[in-house]
DNA sequence: ACGGTTATGGCAAATGATTTGCAATTGTGA
DNA sequence: TCACAATTGCAAATCATTTGCCATAACCGT
């Protein structure tokens, strides 16, 4: 695991650092926006997260990486996620709930999941997904560009099954 | 209009008729669900549909569907949703908009889409879904029953494609 | 066909989630 | 440090979904 040697990147955005506070830091930069003391800790919480978070635990898990201070306002985590999904580092993920959930993009993270619809278990799915490649011959087939994909399983959970079967 | 000829009422949803308006009265009324004009109009709009449909779409489709009279109102249309999806027989869509999209769930039917972010397109692909047969194995290795999934696709299509080039 | 029972439908209001306006604050580059 | 513009909190607006209530209409048995 490489360690993060902040100093001195001048990467573009394209080719920016893999998705590292420094390197999330300094895309922002890039475009003339500011790195903030929320937008850190809200970096922070996306970073560390396992699954998709919806907007209040970002609130929740900002502060607690920040460890203290006020919790940045709803708004602004609004904001920012609506600037991330804009820039392409999140994206909203379906839970099949009412609000939304989000993700950072990154090649190395997991795009697909699995979740529990009785109790709300979201399981991000290992391996290669099964659907990645397709995306390039749809495009063509289509003539589409810029093509992703959104892939969720739904299911009952052992538990959950368990429970339902009484 | 041919009389409904109710020869098997002992069938289970899962070995229903194939999705016809008379199949779907009959299943409705093993229910003890009543068939009323409102819902036969709900579900022509339904099976009618090419791609999924949001509720101010499926009632005006419904309108046009039953030729003339009222439209159902947004409460019935939403709760005939509502109602279709606990039974299994529709689901929601994610396009990847804020409202939501339906269309009635049908072994004959496509379940995956194209959309286009830019002018909202939507193209139900066809083929065999490469994600259907890894169902069972992701309830195997996960321990979960009754998976179902929901992938989708996201793009430019051609024409927004050259408008963004601009 | 008739009448009683009860699901359904329309209306409007409640809820829930998202989005925006605006003034005060705070990061950044010069 | 200063000036400028981006950012933030707060509250209010908007949008989508969901529910309560009572009048209506579907269905069953007669």
């Amino acid at each position: 695991m490489p360690r993060s040697h902040s100093h001195h990147s001048h990467s573009h955005a394209e080719d920016a650092e893999p998705f590292t506070l420094d390197g999330l830091a300094e895309l922002l930069r890039s475009k003339g926006l500011r790195m903030t003391g929320n937008r850190r800790a809200i970096l922070q919480a996306l970073l560390k997260a396992k699954k998709p978070l919806g907007l209040e635990e970002i609130q929740t898990e900002a502060v607690r990486q920040s460890k203290g201070g006020e919790p940045p306002d709803f708004a602004t985590v609004f904001r920012m996620m609506a600037l991330l999904e804009e820039l392409k580092i999140a994206r909203k993920v379906n839970l099949g709930r009412a609000s939304s959930y989000f993700e950072l993009v990154d090649s190395r993270h997991h795009r697909d999941h699995l979740v529990c619809t009785d109790c709300g278990t979201v399981t991000p799915l290992e391996g290669n997904c099964p659907v990645e490649s397709l995306e390039r011959q749809i495009a063509r087939k289509h003539g589409y560009t810029q093509v992703t994909h959104s892939l969720e399983f739904f299911g009952l959970c052992g538990d959950c099954s368990t429970d339902a079967a009484s």
